[in-house]
DNA sequence: CGCAAACTAACCCTTTTGGGGTAGTTTCAG
DNA sequence: CTGAAACTACCCCAAAAGGGTTAGTTTGCG
């Protein structure tokens, strides 16, 4: 062990989980954490600021979510080590944070002391992955590249973007006042989205969309 | 303020937020954390246990849900308090939460120390609610529609059935074919359920489908 | 730098959708 | 028996959706 504490940085907007994080980790000899952010914005000021050794980015937030902090974070030369933590079930995200740069993905229902575990191995420069997230990891390693993360990865952000108001039932007019673009270039997206997908209708997008996201 | 420290149980699946619930609450004099639960069924008999004063209720779990375990331990006849804790946004789950018994309904992405405060405020037998919340319950109010019989139910059969079928994405045509009917009668239907359901177009008629059998 | 992709926007056109109406048949409750 | 409701089907019409094209700007990559 080294004679400073690794530095920390949680990155979360919920409070009362980056509260039970900080306390677990203060339990921890050689561990300490430097700074507390709830959103993507602040994370990046922060991370560049700072440069900790570990970072804990919580990969579902509001605004900018941890994906694209990630991203960013890179982009800006963030050297220190990433851990995505996220809710519950082994998501597809993993390899897109992996591809990213992303360190590590934990679980946020896994054990309080494996956890502290998997920090400590994250900070020692493993790259930590949560049980349930080896195997995604591996069958998607198993499939060299695309059949994994759905056909929604073929779509760019903006048709993403559109699929996802579309499903919430929003028509071509309403998209386009809340994107701020014309409706003629939401026609534009959808149609292309429509076509990558396979799909004949916005009716058949909005379900398939659904049903996704489960 | 009593002389005995009010007992609270709380209920969620991930572990580390149940740490920084209690680390929060240990904060507070005149609060105790008497048991954990990370599941519904464990819940139900650690409440008919310890009969605490206060039952903390993670709407979101795996396997047996927040509003199903609610719905069981007033049904077991457990008359502690019980507050539903949740994540993110201002579902309409709210409304079926009170109905079955909640006394209150908080935001997990609350801040902390407002959090403790709606928890010594619900010990004193007054209802919490999160800011978010109290406009989806006062619009939910305010139609006295129908709390528990869905919409569903004021369609007619064939109504219904039309639905399912724009809920696979199904244009009118295929619809027609696929009841024999002609399309013309098709649209008579759409148009009638949609007046009834007050939904504007077909994508939201699939969307609110969708959503509605989970 | 040059090129490709993404995003934007407009044009054309056909099909689909949704709202209004009238109207015939059947079925079922009062 | 009478009447209401459901189901069927057509009419008209305006709006929305979707498919095709062209084209300007920006962004990122080699």
């Amino acid at each position: 062990m080294s004679d400073t504490p690794a530095s920390i940085m949680l990155v979360d907007d919920h409070p009362l989980l980056r509260k039970g994080l900080k306390q677990l980790i203060s339990l921890e000899d050689g561990l300490e954490v430097v700074a507390e952010c709830s959103n993507g914005v602040d994370a990046l000021a922060k991370a560049e600021e700072l440069d900790p050794d570990l970072i804990i980015l919580d990969l579902n937030m509001q605004g900018m979510d941890g994906l694209e902090t990630l991203k960013r974070m890179r982009d800006n030369g963030v050297t220190s080590r990433i851990v995505m933590l996220t809710v519950s079930d082994a998501d597809e995200d993993v390899v897109t944070a992996i591809t990213n740069g992303a360190d590590g993905y934990l679980l946020k229902d896994m054990d309080p002391e494996l956890l502290l575990d998997q920090i400590q191995r994250a900070i020692e420069g493993k790259m930590v992955l949560s049980e349930a997230i080896t195997e995604v990891l591996a069958t998607a390693l198993r499939r060299p590249s695309a059949p994994t993360a759905s056909k929604l990865d073929g779509l760019t952000n903006r048709e993403r973007e559109i699929l996802e108001l579309i499903a919430k039932g929003m028509s071509n007019k309403v998209i386009a006042r809340e994107l701020d673009i014309s409706d003629g270039t939401v026609k534009v997206h959808v149609k292309h989205l429509l076509k990558k997908l396979g799909l004949r209708s916005r009716v058949e997008a909005a379900v398939w969309m659904v049903n996704q996201d489960q």
